[in-house]
DNA sequence: GGTATTGGTCAACCACGTTGACGAGTTTAC
DNA sequence: GTAAACTCGTCAACGTGGTTGACCAATACC
């Protein structure tokens, strides 16, 4: 049972692989499909956001980040043309960031990458596989709903 | 075989949130050992620098950032007191930067924890579902070697 | 020996995060 | 109904980890 293992530092490394090549591949094909200036934290900053909207504050406690960070964010998803923000007519302090059809396409895009990507994998390692990474890292992982806690950890 | 499949954003999301908890509690745990002020960028510095040392120039190609980039975290290392430099007697443009024995502690409790770490997912999922994890990763990502390339990925 | 190339550093800059402070607006308590 | 407490957004200063470009000193090449 403790014959052959890899040492433990290879596990991490190979999730962070996994995970890197996912997004970085994301990353390429939404390049190519008119989104080139898009980076990651963007992607999870706008899927904080969502087809409903969010105000800053939510979209900070939903990443992990402080709601100044989330407003940084924003400036910077508004200045590329993925957001807007809106007065809240229902409470003046509030401003409403919600996205554009240009977010909601860059959206909508990396849905779709995503599963082609998964297909991929299940092309590889078939579907069991995939399955089973899944499961086991869901059985792993501390109850890691959308509100990912990621602060500081894309740059 | 298309049934009750996940969503493909799921995948990557939970590659990170494995990777990251992996991260979180070797951190915390060299926190309570000592090492408080480890940053996840330093341990991957520590571990490309290695016990027989090597040039800033060096660091950066393995950890695929600028020289620029690998003398800062250098610079940070030295004043955390994990690395010194040392003129190379063989090319005097070269400084060869060496770790501590501080530096040398971290990385031997760094693969400790790492082990117990992942001990610990043996003893969640059994051994069997934890190589599965491993090969499965091994197979999918593009020839992860350790010269892992982490540009802007640690912050 | 003259010309590349390489190693290290300085400077300016950018992205992304942090705290602390503060005004304006809303809620809660009395 | 008003005062206190909280919340929202923003400004400012700062830390850290990256980037380019420029430069000098030292080594390697021919």
């Amino acid at each position: 049972m403790t014959e052959a293992d890899p040492p433990g530092f290879e596990l991490p490394l190979l999730l962070f692989a996994g995970f890197r090549s996912l997004i970085d591949e994301l990353h390429a094909e939404l390049a190519q499909q008119g989104h080139p200036d898009v980076r990651p934290v963007h992607g999870f900053a706008l899927q904080a956001i969502g087809p409903r909207g969010a105000s800053a504050s939510e979209i900070g406690r939903r990443l992990g980040v402080s709601k100044q960070a989330a407003g940084k964010t924003v400036d910077r998803l508004a200045a590329l043309g993925y957001v807007e923000r809106a007065d809240d007519p229902a409470d003046a302090r509030r401003k409403l960031i919600r996205l554009t059809p240009r977010g909601l396409d860059v959206l909508t895009r990396s849905a779709e990458i995503f599963d082609s990507l998964r297909a991929r994998w299940v092309a590889t390692l078939g579907h069991e596989r995939v399955v089973q990474v899944e499961s086991s890292l869901r059985t792993v992982v501390p109850a890691a709903g959308f509100p990912v806690d990621v602060p500081g950890w894309f740059g």
